[in-house]
DNA sequence: CTGCATCACATTGTCGACAATTTAACTGGA
DNA sequence: TCCAGTTAAATTGTCGACAATGTGATGCAG
């Protein structure tokens, strides 16, 4: 509903999400922080209808906790919470990869691994510039998740659970010395799909994304990071 | 946020939403009709803010799709539909009974167990009444969700695909001769978990949801049922 | 008769104000 | 000083009306 599975931001609520959400994701709005209708709605410039709208939908993806006639908090992070929330997605990404081997189409695959050459090259142009690696890396997932054709999967992954993993690479600064190898691992699950080998995809996926859960958890308890 | 985890319906949005939950899942109002939020404002008595509020969480667990400027329709069930959300619910099943077997303390299991033959008497008293035997179900699923102790894998199931599922269930008259067979795959699933054999759980679970859907799909086919 | 443009109607999106509830500050007493 | 009860301020929930958009009917041109 609001992000790679987009159609175009119409009315103001739409707007006023997409503002919001970044502003969280990046930590302009501190975590923990309560969330004041009136404040927003004034430096927003707009009625708080719209506006409660937007925070049904941030409530949605889990960026910010509503208690009914106490108000809106944004999420705290924690080890407990990105530990819970990659278990899911390593499940979740897996059953997207045995899916796919399945029902994504020969051009489907071809286009993906075009894709995967296409960033190699650039992302060796633009060295250690972590936003080609994260957008790269972010629409791979995105169409093996498109691949499994499953609607219910796509707008988990895609909509629900998309901008609080974001939050977490994001505030905890990633930009880490995994960028050659996660290229290798996309490679290889694509090739295991490409042979319409569905379990070997899946746990190709599952280690994938372990690998980088492990990698983000070790930011926590990094100096550069105030929790 | 409402359902089997409800804190107290206090708002007037959160009575509405039941109601129009219960009425979707039940079939009183069509799959595919549209709703009309001056009819349903009026037939319940309230403005359009708190039913907007309403309709927000009704698409947000799958039970109606809103198109902006043009209005929210029931959802129509199908069984490509059925087949996605069985999928997701196989997968995300057998990773709470894995998470289970971690987590539980051995008087959590112990309930369950305890539940489970208390539900196994009271259903050979009250031979052939669907409720008793779908609540039972209910329940045990619940049990073991929670006891992943993985909030949003407890959310995703409770709350989001908790009424989806139920609405399939409820519309293709699920009263079945599995009722027998499903106590005893809950009993070995629970042991597995007893056991802290996760992957044995994690095994027997999706196999005892791929049963169940297989059972609900021959329903499709059915004449009682009109598409 | 068919196809397209126009227009009126119905529905959704947004607004500002009021009611209900929570939060905090304050007062008084132990 | 600390705690409880009360009260005032601020915030959330709800309402009715208006604006913007979509829908269907009507009428005209081809």
């Amino acid at each position: 509903m609001q992000s790679p599975t987009w159609k175009d931001p119409i009315t103001a609520a739409d707007r006023v999400l997409l503002e919001i959400q970044r502003a969280i994701v990046e930590g302009q709005i501190a975590p923990g922080s309560k969330i004041s209708e009136p404040e927003l709605a004034k430096r927003f410039d707009l009625s708080r209808a719209p506006l409660r709208e937007a925070l049904a939908r941030l409530e949605r993806c889990h960026l910010i906790e509503r208690i009914p006639n106490a108000g809106a908090r944004v999420v705290k992070l924690s080890v407990a919470g990105l530990v819970s929330l990659y278990q899911l997605r390593e499940t979740l990404e897996g059953l997207a990869c045995r899916l796919a081997a399945e029902h994504m189409t020969d051009a489907e695959i071809a286009q993906v691994q075009q894709l995967l050459d296409q960033h190699l090259s650039t992302q060796r142009v633009r060295e250690g510039e972590s936003y080609y690696q994260e957008a790269g890396d972010v629409d791979f997932h995105y169409r093996v998740i498109l691949g499994s054709k499953n609607p219910y999967l796509i707008n988990l992954l895609c909509d629900e659970l998309y901008f609080i993993v974001r939050m977490y690479r994001v505030q905890l600064g990633m930009n880490g010395p995994r960028v050659s190898r996660a290229f290798d691992e996309h490679k290889a699950i694509i090739n295991a799909i490409a042979n319409r080998d569905g379990e070997l995809a899946d746990l190709l996926m599952r280690r994938h994304i372990g690998a980088s859960r492990r990698n983000i958890e070790t930011h926590f308890k990094q100096p550069h990071f105030k929790q």
